[in-house]
DNA sequence: GGCTTAATGTTATATTATAACGTCCGGTTC
DNA sequence: GAACCGGACGTTATAATATAACATTAAGCC
């Protein structure tokens, strides 16, 4: 896992996780119905997590419920991942394994890349266990620069 | 730094989280006005955060961007903390202390509390490092079952 | 083909947040 | 104290995000 250099291959990350995503489905007996992949390959049109209302206006003549139902059928079986800071959406790189919910977000061009890292995941449980609280969910999202922007930032 | 108990006393927390709002503005030279100081009495109601609408109903007279107009001011000076998941508000128990903005919500009571646990923070900076991004600001939202909600549960 | 359920369409509305501009108030200067 | 200045607040309108409720259509099953 490692962040989407500048002018990498799009064309292959869409085809990767369409076809994952076809899988997973599968694999889940869920339909991957044409709204629904569309809205997929919508949001993975770039790194940069989309708002619903982007999707909406690209997806062309569909109403609210419709983008949102997609949305929750994606999230519901882990091909993309809400961005709560942004009240945005992302696709999920490796669906059907374990997401932790963990995002680097680049201030400077928007791409979002998740880390699912287990050692930041085992810090927050022994935190919360500390108080004697058990953590069902877990989100993080880090806001900062990732490498291609910071070197173009002469940092 | 603990998770408040059901029964605690209450008053106290709201008594110390306006001293201390006292003392920081004085500190920073901001003007703790009526209505800052009111919007920061109402967040610190309970330890569930509280959205912007909920403060604005309490306020009485009021229109949206009076509301928000004290939030932003009481952000901004690090008096409360904005939970993203659930976009609502939670008064921040140590002002002027470098916050991390980590937090355990409770699913149950909806009570907030902060971690602000340095070992989280440095794991993700590994982590984030590791793949040459630089973290500035850092959120994160843990849900779970606070030690009162568990027991409660028979779990 | 008819039944059943899931998916989608459609309309309306709820919830969260901000833009834009006018007014007031507190402090400073003269 | 009057004139001025800037920050805080009032007010109206609207943007942006999200969901409720119910009608219609499509898919899968026997």
């Amino acid at each position: 896992m490692n962040f989407p250099p500048p002018h990498h291959d799009h064309h292959r990350c869409i085809a990767q996780a369409l076809a994952a995503a076809e899988e997973e489905c599968r694999r889940r007996g869920a339909r991957l119905t044409d709204i629904r992949r569309r809205v997929l390959e919508l949001v993975w049109r770039s790194h940069a997590p989309i708002g619903a209302y982007a999707l909406l206006e690209a997806l062309g003549k569909a109403a609210p419920p419709t983008v949102y139902r997609a949305l929750d059928f994606l999230l519901a079986h882990g091909l993309i991942h809400r961005i709560e800071k942004l009240n945005a959406f992302v696709g999920c790189a490796h669906p059907g394994h374990a997401q932790a919910g963990q995002f680097l977000l680049c201030r400077q061009c928007g791409a979002a890349t998740e880390l699912n890292d287990d050692d930041i995941e085992q810090a927050v449980r022994d935190a919360a266990g500390r108080m004697g609280f058990v953590v069902t969910a877990l989100t993080v999202e880090a806001e900062g620069l990732c490498p291609s922007c910071r070197a173009g930032e002469g940092g």
